[in-house]
DNA sequence: ATGAAAGCGCTAACAT
DNA sequence: ATGTTAGCGCTTTCAT
């Protein structure tokens, strides 16, 4: 490989001119430009990283910290870390995949210290995140892909899911529905906080007075057999309903299956809205699911951009939000709420 | 930051002598290694990443090559990808995510120049693929995450497709099913020479042969409605069917409704085996699928190791294949075949 | 507008 | 078993 100092010999300047061209940090005369760009081209001069970030103390590598262990990434996921991948390329930078969950702290310890990273995409954000404080305290430049209980000081990027709580109940009630359930995260999250399912439960309520309707909350577990006792769970408790808001693409899926085999045809009898969810797996059920389609490439996106940002210099706000609601995607499952035969008593529905 | 500087003067010793006691290169004496090992841990020493690669010309960072733009990564992808991920992080190397397709011969040649990057795991890899010549001819270490047509003097860890088909259609045969449908990727796939989709058809006729059995290959989009097309195609061309087999996992839900619209039950009177599957998908459809589960998380392991191994110079055959086939399991899909009214004229099965 | 030279923090001969 | 030192290839003052 050609250094430096072989393009300095050729073009006959010294290396801090090629330098200076490469970097663009001082003026350079056109012609002597021409001639070390030459001489760069004639010798297929790639100058070499390592060294460049040593002198300049800076990587142009982002990481992209999440937890990995086990658990296989969602179609959401998938689109975040691709969505900040291709804008990092963009910008010149590259993303290092680093698996590091909200407890691992020691693997960030190292990775925050041993001066590979310019700054940290944090994804899977929790209520509280070690790696938050870890971050703070190191200070490495850093936006979270989601949010902690307090962002004061932080820079987050995250679906904006009162939002997108509000689109969807609107978009059934706009259909005519007067009685929704909707089907969350488990109880166990919600127990924990989990800031997604805390934030849908508090829209969906505030939903609900805004519209007037009524309508039941019902946890559950995000995979198909989830979504089968939910359902049955609420429609037990509100069988009125007519539709549903699920959270979780699994949950959705498994619910259709169930409203099938009870004899309820959906849309008809029930309109499913299916929230943050990917299109691929939309368009696996059938009907596909009427959807509020995560922008999952728009945030990955959106962060990489945050945290560019940062590194350049103009720093901004420390703290800043900003929100991207999920975008509703009208597919084969939501419909007009069917006539009701009394508003107290419940359609028959046999389970 | 403390630098090994730092270290060797609290330790009392020379700078060699802390860089000695980090790469364990040469004996070191219990004694000094333990006041080296102090002073490093009171100044929490950590090293640096930049200056390491440079004077040792390795950055313990490998490459992961995959086209990215525009489509959304499957999931078993994304298992191959976070597979390569823990994988690298357990040999203590770590993994960028490189959007580079077959075709993106510039980026790769500033990536594979610019001597960041230890080796590359190229992904997606086509039957001729330019990614592979070039790093060939600028001879960086690299292992395929499947195969090109000619795999001579390459390192390659793939799916094994003979014996994954194999498998499959001995399960259905085991279940008695006397013809079999199976679903291939696109005919434009087929037409390209796309290895995995060529693979598979010659593997099914052999399989066929092998049986003694009837059957037909369908070629497909890799959708839902895709795979409702197939599979009407499919019991067109050979009414008396009893067993499907999908390449694809989007399609197997597609066949699935189908089949229900139809007024066919599964498994009953129709048993699916879908390929190449991953289990979130798999229990995503009611049933949930009968699947040949694609090894994406150890095939990602494998290539890592394979990769890490010629890295660490032990090169060993520089032709080296490595063939994991996709597991069986036995979901919702697949039971015994329907006794069959007649050999030669098909069953009702309305449409 | 350009050059000279001092590092960046580490590894790996070459010494002893 | 340990110390000395010359780079690795670049950036960036400090000169001119």
């Amino acid at each position: 490989m050609a250094t430096m100092h072989d393009v300095a010999r050729r073009a006959g300047v010294s290396v801090s001119t090629v330098s200076y061209v490469l970097t663009g940090t001082r003026p350079i005369s056109a012609a002597t430009r021409d001639r070390v760009l030459e001489a760069m081209a004639e010798l297929g001069y790639q100058p070499n990283a390592m060294a460049r970030g040593l002198a300049s103390r800076r990587s142009n590598i982002v990481g992209l910290l999440l937890p990995l262990t086990g658990r296989a990434l969602g179609a959401t996921e998938t689109a975040f870390v691709t969505g900040a991948t291709e804008a990092a390329r963009q910008a010149g930078y590259h993303l290092m995949l680093c698996p590091v969950g909200p407890g691992d702290t020691d693997e960030l310890q190292v990775l925050a210290t041993q001066g590979l990273l310019d700054g940290f995409l944090v994804m899977e954000v929790g209520l509280t995140d070690q790696r938050v404080d870890l971050l703070r305290t190191l200070d490495s430049p850093f936006v979270l892909i989601g949010r902690t209980a307090d962002t004061d000081g932080l820079a987050c990027v995250d679906i904006d899911f009162e939002q997108t709580v509000e689109d969807a109940v609107a978009h059934l009630v706009g259909l005519g529905h007067q009685a929704i359930a909707y089907v969350n995260h488990s109880s166990a999250s919600l127990a924990g906080g989990y800031g997604p399912a805390k934030r849908t439960e508090l829209a969906f309520e505030a939903a609900l007075e805004r519209h007037g309707i009524t309508g039941v909350m019902v946890p559950t577990e995000d995979t198909a057999s989830g979504g089968r006792a939910a359902i049955r769970q609420a429609r037990e408790q509100c069988p009125e309903l007519t539709g549903v808001l699920v959270m979780n693409e699994n949950a959705a899926l498994g619910i259709l299956a169930d409203l099938r085999e009870s004899g309820l045809e959906v849309p008809y009898d029930v309109s499913v809205v299916s929230m943050v969810t990917s299109e691929v797996v939309a368009d696996l059920a059938s009907p596909p699911l009427t959807a509020m389609t995560s922008p999952g490439t728009a945030l990955g996106a959106a962060a990489t951009r945050v945290l560019l940002d940062r590194l350049t210099g103009d720093a901004g706000d420390p703290t800043y939000t900003e929100l991207v609601p999920c975008v509703l995607d009208v597919r084969g499952t939501s419909g007009p709420a069917r006539p009701r035969t009394r508003p107290t008593k419940a359609a028959p529905g046999r389970r």
